[in-house]
RNA sequence: AGGCGGGUAGCUCAGCGGUUAGAGCACCGGCCUUACAAGCCGGGGGUCCGCGGUUCAAAUCCGCGUCCGCCUACCA
């Protein structure tokens, strides 16, 4: 207890004291043997691969570990399924850079055994790091549980589905036009590739000659070189230009080879171009179709690496841009070049290395979507799986729906190996759950294994029941699927969402989780996205630590030359950086971080950070310190166990503890409702705007006043202790540092445990005697009212605070007297009166100022305090204000159309504010004339 | 092209059918009042994007428009 009353709020010290005890006292595992408390299981989406975390996991690990501290609070068993992104492409090329740049060596030279070692080390380091900084935040990573997942639990699911699926004719193999990244060398989903748009590029024309040489046919396209691979030409069927054309054939300007001309309504849009349509089977995905339709013969050009390969005659060799210039000149030195158009185009990259991808001809392994995608949509609309906001679901539906077949295969190392083995002998493919040594069909042992991996994506899809030992029947899997709730961002629905329900409704029969709960993104403060090549990304250990203005700049400026950000560029983030951050970004703790970020837990879709914001938030944080010391200051004589009689309770005590119950059913009513911003918020006004600003102050006199009534005394102890070991309790799943701090320092009556995680959450049933005082509130709200008035005129009136004042209410109810009364000490106090006067009327002995409240009049007697021009002016001020309104409510009176048509409770709140408005207006008037007269 | 979300105080955002539209930061005036200057007290500031409609009542519901953002899509 001491402690705290010695020193001032400092988050570093706290929270590197509380993460172990959570720790010891199994906050992150859950018991699978418990049946008693309900189960909630929620799944941890993918951390990064350079162990760095960025703002985007900040939230994610804030909103998780909000949800799980409040569910342990309630009583639930609580698993939390962390990962990482455990196989991706990203992981590798991150690797197989740094062996480029270190060692000069590619993966390769390597060789696959020690390359995936270097990976596995590498997933190790980093993922270390990332526990580390997860810690700070004030949760977890289970990375041992990580490895083996991975290793051995998660292979063997894999190994389980890929054959089920298989077995099915859900997974086939077969040659199709995929999207190909040839920096990457590797297939990827049509997910994996990022469109952009609006790309400046041209639309180049040339000439087809007729073979017969009776005339030729003009073709336009955006990527020239694809005509070495061309097959056909199609136009229109109905099309009058090119009736004459139509099975014709054509001579290949640069190659010689001859095709013909075909009319194809589906691939032919007559307004656009010249209505003619060079077909390129093996270089594009509608040409693709049509060459299946019209059985057109497939010419791929490219090589793996995107250069042209033998097809391509003289241009073999070439890059694929290098050889769009060289066809392009070739052409038009043959005199078949027709003109160009600017266009602006849209370009595929891939998702990781940004690179244009190309469509290319490949045999692949795919997942039959369609059945799987159906079952998953028929969960959500069945309510099986309830999206949270439900505006996701349409967007889930939309990409279902139409769901086309998954790649699966990817020409990488690093991954779950692809089960399937090829026999050279009799051709058989066998697919099996172990590893073969010969042909499952023939018996040979002439066999070979695929080289290719499987997506990250078709491991992640077992995440909710790989991850608790399926396919065996373990108490896990019993106890714990389906998962309670997926808690993620939405720019994974599809990727991960998605893919874990088809996987989990087809190999279970149940889908994977109830709810699925879907953050907003976090964004810069204009709303762009974090990126280290713009430069504006915000490390959250920067703001829990704090950072000087020159590290932040010189981080910034390493990150963005790191990327190979033109100078130029780097120079203008360096610049921009020193404008926004002209002072650092200072020491908020883990703790405001949270709370800002679980504020701004709306439903939308941004979350712009401002790191101004969190600096108000730690404000609070140092709030309830000093609150805090305040109480334990007047604490010193408490005991806890006394019996304390209700009936000794002030109108303080009972106003306060009916606030907090208020705020306790709001922040219930906000976890319930997936409004934790509501919660959040609930709490925060409860504390500082009515605990500190209100009640505390309320208290000072009865606690100072040591020895005068100590029943007076030990109630508001009581109280005191009360509401703050329940506005904690309240405020642990956003704020867990400082509250537990607090927490343990509280005098309890019972023992309480080590750690205030394992106390209960308020709730309503903690507040049964608190019900009865919302009676209090009115009083309460009077008094307060007169408070404030008070107030009102010294500020306006430039009364210095120090100064004390005579102060006249005037009431004319003798019940609004008694009440004030009873109060006026404190009305004094927290008003600064010195002689406080309540009459049933006052005889003014000269001119006063006044202010007016529902119930009561206040004088302040002038007496040199206040100057009577200014007096006048700030009355007709709020005259004008009062009227203003007045007139609104009286132009709602007066129409027929609502006294007759709203709801009479409606009307009757009107009039009576009216009434009292009229009274306020009429003595405020009277005021005026006075002072003038 | 389709779908989705948003435009509220100088900034970042709440409110989403009923009293005088709120918060944090910023701003103005006054205070080191024995928990807290990371604070206290008082104050200023808003055609709630535009137009139309529904309603006794609209920032809130509906329609159209406009601007911004995101997602999905095979237009050469």
């Amino acid at each position: 207890m001491s402690d705290i009353l010695n020193k001032g709020y400092d988050p570093a010290e706290i929270e590197a004291k509380w993460y172990p005890i959570w720790e010891k006292n199994g906050y992150f595992h859950a018991d699978e043997t418990d049946t008693q408390r309900p189960p909630f299981c929620i799944v941890y989406p993918p951390t990064n691969v350079t162990g760095t975390l960025h703002m985007g996991h900040a939230l994610t690990v804030a909103i998780q570990d909000m949800i799980i501290r409040w569910r342990r609070m309630r009583g639930d068993n609580v698993l939390w399924l962390p990962g990482t992104d455990h196989a991706g492409i990203a992981t590798q090329m991150v690797v197989e850079r740094n062996l480029k740049v270190t060692e000069g060596k590619s993966r390769h030279d390597l060789g696959r055994e020690a390359f995936l070692e270097r990976v596995w080390q590498w997933k190790h380091e980093k993922g270390g790091r990332i526990s580390e900084q997860l810690r700070v935040l004030g949760a977890s990573l289970d990375w041992e549980r990580e490895r083996f997942t991975m290793d051995e639990g998660c292979s063997h699911a894999v190994r389980e589905t890929f054959v089920r699926l298989y077995e099915e004719g859900l997974i086939y193999r077969a040659d199709r036009l995929i999207n190909w990244c040839p920096r990457c060398m590797t297939a990827l989903s049509d997910l994996e590739v990022e469109h952009k748009e609006g790309v400046p590029g041209e639309l180049w024309r040339f000439a087809y000659p007729l073979a017969d040489g009776s005339g030729e046919i003009v073709v336009a396209t955006t990527r020239p070189e694809t005509m070495l691979g061309d097959t056909a030409i199609a136009v229109h069927p109905d099309d009058p230009r090119y009736q004459a054309f139509i099975g014709k054939n054509v001579k290949h300007p640069l190659l010689g080879y001859e095709f013909a001309i075909i009319a194809d309504a589906e691939l032919v849009d007559p307004e656009f171009g010249t209505g003619a349509v060079k077909v390129t089977p093996a270089h594009d995905p509608n040409d693709f179709e049509t060459g299946q339709r019209h059985k057109l013969k497939i010419i791929n050009i490219l090589n793996s690496d995107g250069t042209l390969n033998e097809q391509a005659g003289e241009f073999a060799g070439m890059d694929r841009f290098e050889a769009r210039k060289a066809v392009k000149e070739a052409i038009e030195k043959s005199g078949f070049a027709r003109g160009r158009n600017d266009y602006a185009m849209s370009i595929g990259g891939c998702q990781r290395c940004g690179t244009v991808v190309e469509p290319y001809i490949s045999k692949q392994w795919f997942v039959k979507a369609g059945p799987l995608a159906a079952a998953a949509s028929q969960a959500v609309r069945d309510r099986e799986t309830v999206f949270v906001p439900e505006t996701w679901e349409k967007t889930f539906f939309n990409w279902m729906d139409d769901i086309r077949d998954w790649c699966i295969s990817r020409q990488l190392w690093w991954g779950h190996r692809i089960p399937a083995w090829y026999c050279s002998d009799c051709g058989h493919i066998s697919v099996s759950r172990d590893d073969l040594t010969a042909c499952a069909k023939c018996g040979s042992a002439a066999i070979v294994q695929d080289e290719d991996v499987l997506d990250t994506w078709f491991s992640s899809a077992l995440w909710p029941f790989s991850t608790l030992g399926w396919p065996d029947e373990t108490p896990d899997m019993q106890h714990f699927y389906p998962n309670a709730m997926m808690e993620t961002g939405f720019d994974i629905i599809f990727f991960w969402v998605a893919r874990m329900m088809m996987m989990g409704i087809h190999l279970l029969g149940k889908t994977p989780f109830a709810t699925v709960y879907l953050h907003a993104m976090v964004r810069d403060h204009e709303g762009r996205k974090m990126s280290k090549s713009i430069g504006n990304v915000i490390d959250p250990l920067d703001v829990v630590y704090g950072i000087g203005k020159d590290d932040l700049l010189a981080k910034r400026r390493a990150d963005a030359e790191a990327l190979g950000i033109a100078p130029k560029q780097v120079e203008r983030i360096v610049k921009d950086t020193r404008k926004l951050f002209a002072k650092g970004i200072p020491t908020s703790g883990a703790d405001a971080l949270r709370f800002t970020l679980l504020s701004m837990v709306g439903q939308g879709r941004d979350i712009k950070l401002d790191v101004h914001r969190v600096e108000g938030y730690r404000f609070f944080a140092n709030k309830i310190w000093n609150a805090s010391r305040f109480a334990l200051m007047n604490l010193k004589d408490y005991d806890p166990q006394a019996d304390i009689d209700p009936s000794a309770y002030g109108l303080a005590e009972r106003w306060i503890l009916s606030r907090l119950r208020r705020a306790t059913l709001t922040a219930n009513e906000g976890f319930e409702t997936h409004h934790y911003d509501q919660s959040a918020m609930a709490v925060y006004h409860f504390f500082w705007d009515e605990f500190c600003d209100w009640y505390i102050e309320l208290a000072k006199p009865t606690l100072y006043a040591k020895d005068d009534n100590p029943a007076a005394r030990a109630a508001t102890q009581r109280v005191l202790v009360r509401v703050l070991d329940t506005a904690l309790r309240l405020l642990h799943p956003f704020m867990p540092f400082v509250t537990e701090e607090i927490w343990q320092a509280l005098p309890k009556s019972e023992d309480h445990g080590p750690t205030i995680m394992l106390a209960p959450y308020p709730t309503a049933d903690e507040f049964a005697d608190a019900e009865a005082f919302a009676a209090d509130e009115a009083p309460m709200a009077a008094i307060q009212a007169v408070i404030r008035a008070a107030r009102n005129i010294r500020g306006e009136c430039g009364i210095e605070p120090g100064r004390r004042i005579p102060v006249v209410i005037q009431a004319a109810e003798a019940e609004r007297r008694d009440l004030l009364n009873r109060y006026a000490a404190e009305i004094r106090d927290l008003a600064r009166i010195d002689t406080l006067d309540i009459v049933d009327h006052y005889d003014k002995q000269g001119p006063a100022a006044k202010g007016v409240v529902t119930g009561a009049d206040l004088f302040v007697p002038l007496a040199g305090l206040i100057d009577i021009d200014e007096e006048i002016a700030r009355v007709t001020g709020q005259l004008g204000k009062i009227e203003k309104e007045l007139n609104g409510i009286d132009a709602r009176l007066s129409k027929e159309s609502f006294v007759s048509r709203a709801p009479a409770e409606v009307v009757q709140k009107e009039r009576e504010r009216a009434e009292d408005l009229r009274a306020k207006q009429a003595k405020l008037a009277e005021h005026i004339a006075e002072l003038k007269g």
